[in-house]
DNA sequence: TTATGGAATGAAAGCGATTACATCATGCGG
DNA sequence: CCGCATGATGTAATCGCTTTCATTCCATAA
């Protein structure tokens, strides 16, 4: 371990005060050539490596973002992810990435973390309903905030989303316009999350809209994973009366409801269609190639870091929302019924 | 935007001084109960929040740990940082994360922001030949750094990884044994992963082990993404004299591939045998299921933030460095070549 | 030659905590 | 009733940098 260099020890080295050191690395141009050439040169020589965690103490303001999301293990918050991450990196901004795996505590601990680490902006992936204090604490605390993934009533907070419940609604539509009328649900734990509600309210919403009952039975409600997607399925096919057609409000799901077709021996579209919601990148190489709802995933990443960080640079509380547009990605998997 | 508090105001208010307010929260026992109870009572009212950055600045530590990644993208790298991150946050640290997208520019510019930001510790998802000198200025700095994904014959950097060149040459082995003898490679940029490079070792050894040639129009080098495995199956099956079997060395390359055999008409494996490698959650779900080699990635995280948070808190550089066990799952991809 | 004003640099007060050390009560044994 | 060990609290230096303000320097114009 080296000597621990500081700008002091620098200053000291090269015969300057410490503010010119400062002034080296932050506003060359205050200094004269020679005097800016020596500092950098006696810096090179020593490995000095600055410290931003002192410089953002002192300048009381910080360069990272706290981003919360349900788990990266799902690909398709992995590419919101990566899109916030990406664009923070072009400006110099970290991200400090807390996976809440669902749980409101976890959650909790996170945005505690983030509070007490002054990051300089948040942005969380979803919002619980259960820690509704903690996000009014941090909005008081002036710390710029975003949700992303769903729109908000809630006038207090930003956000960059889409219309959950219209999407659920549009492919719930489609299944209906092709003829279906016994459509399954897989969903995940709507009861909970916000933007999984407005899904299963969209897929309400349709139904009703066509005059059609809802069925309880044809209703399963489970984690957002592959394997609960394909037990679920298996209950959904296994039904005296079976649904025609399932919607899968995640390709997770759907994929696994996929899966479970196939162990069954049942042919989808021929024997039942399916849909899923996200469009992650392996719906397109499922067998068959999957219908589902694209969700502009990377943009909203991207749009949500540019819009935090904006935020953070100018200083201005103004509100900002934005809804991106979801697209129906018709692929093989659903057909009308058999007559 | 409350008027901001700190351990100064707050000891003012409680009438106590600031190292009082600073053991009320980290060291309890040492105040008597009455004085205690004050002090906490007038944070609680003033909602004070503990200023994490300046304490990490006194104390001369920090709790944070800088973990690069190629791309969580990628599920099998998002399972290890989901693991190093639950085990993390377990332990009260925090994980800045930094996708690397392969790029060694971006990787050195995110190595210099930890070592800037004066993380506890280091986890790099792989070692890319690129930035040695980064990495010597990490070990030298004294920063507890851990690869993870592969074993290092550099004698001064800790690893968590699994033998990339055995499990490659296990597999390999795996398809000779069933009888192909044109056996195609579709893998990674070998030329600058390490992990990579040791899998094409394996595949090379495992053929040369039987008196195999290798027919270098059988290897296909590209971006390990299901597009480009898609491409590279279609290339190798249009070659006038197609392989029995192909080895994708990532999962998500074999996942492509087994779309193109579905596009081309192909029946895997009566027409063609895959494998894969990594084990992701998907490969499960395939049609037909992919035949892979599991990578320990959950425990690989697991550990490596383990043993890099024991190394962080006993400030001991000793070497750690571990191997874990690789998989062959055999599922329904692979089987003899047609007679 | 002497003001004069802008450019370059230095001095020092923070930023919000931690912590070694000093101080001041207490209660106990003698 | 005194001395002293112990426990509770306060004092103040420190962490490494930023930044305001003051100072010094020098070239230019009068």
């Amino acid at each position: 371990m080296p000597h621990k260099m500081t700008m002091q020890e620098i200053a000291r080295l090269a015969g300057v005060s410490l503010a010119t050191v400062s002034r080296a690395i932050h506003s060359p141009g205050l200094l004269r050539a020679p005097t800016r050439q020596r500092v950098l040169q006696v810096m090179a020589e020593h490995r000095y490596v600055y410290n931003a965690a002192a410089g953002d103490l002192s300048r009381q303001r910080s360069t990272v973002i706290g981003l919360t999301v349900p788990t990266t293990q799902n690909p398709i918050f992995a590419t919101s992810t990566l899109a916030i991450e990406e664009r923070a990196q072009e400006k110099g901004f970290s991200i400090i990435l807390g996976n809440t795996r669902y749980n409101p505590d976890t959650e909790r601990q996170l945005l505690q973390g983030f509070l007490e680490r002054r990051v300089a902006g948040i942005i969380l992936t979803g919002y619980a309903f259960q820690q509704e204090d903690i996000v009014r604490e941090i909005v008081a605390s002036g710390i710029p905030c975003l949700v992303i993934w769903e729109q908000l009533a809630d006038d207090a907070l930003d956000y960059v989303g889409f219309d959950n419940r219209e999407a659920a609604r549009a492919m719930t539509d489609y299944l209906i316009a092709l003829g279906h009328r016994r459509i399954g649900l897989i969903i995940g734990p709507y009861s909970r999350i916000g933007r999984v509600q407005k899904r299963f309210d969209g897929y309400r919403q349709a139904l009703q809209g066509h005059g059609l009952a809802l069925d309880p039975d044809l209703v399963i409600e489970n984690a957002p994973v592959l394997e609960d997607g394909r037990e679920a399925m298996g209950r959904l096919m296994s039904l005296p009366e079976p649904p025609t057609a399932v919607f899968a409000a995640s390709d997770l799901l759907a994929i696994g409801a996929l899966r479970a077709t196939k162990e069954m021996g049942l042919r989808v579209p021929q024997d039942v269609s399916l849909a899923g919601f996200d469009d992650i990148d392996f719906a397109a190489y499922c067998d068959p190639p999957l219908t589902t709802m694209r969700v502009p995933s990377h943009d909203i990443g991207q749009l949500a870091a540019t819009v935090l960080m904006e935020t953070i640079e100018t200083g201005q509380p103004q509100r900002r929302r934005y809804s991106l547009n979801t697209d129906l990605i018709m692929r093989a998997s659903c057909a009308a019924p058999r007559a």
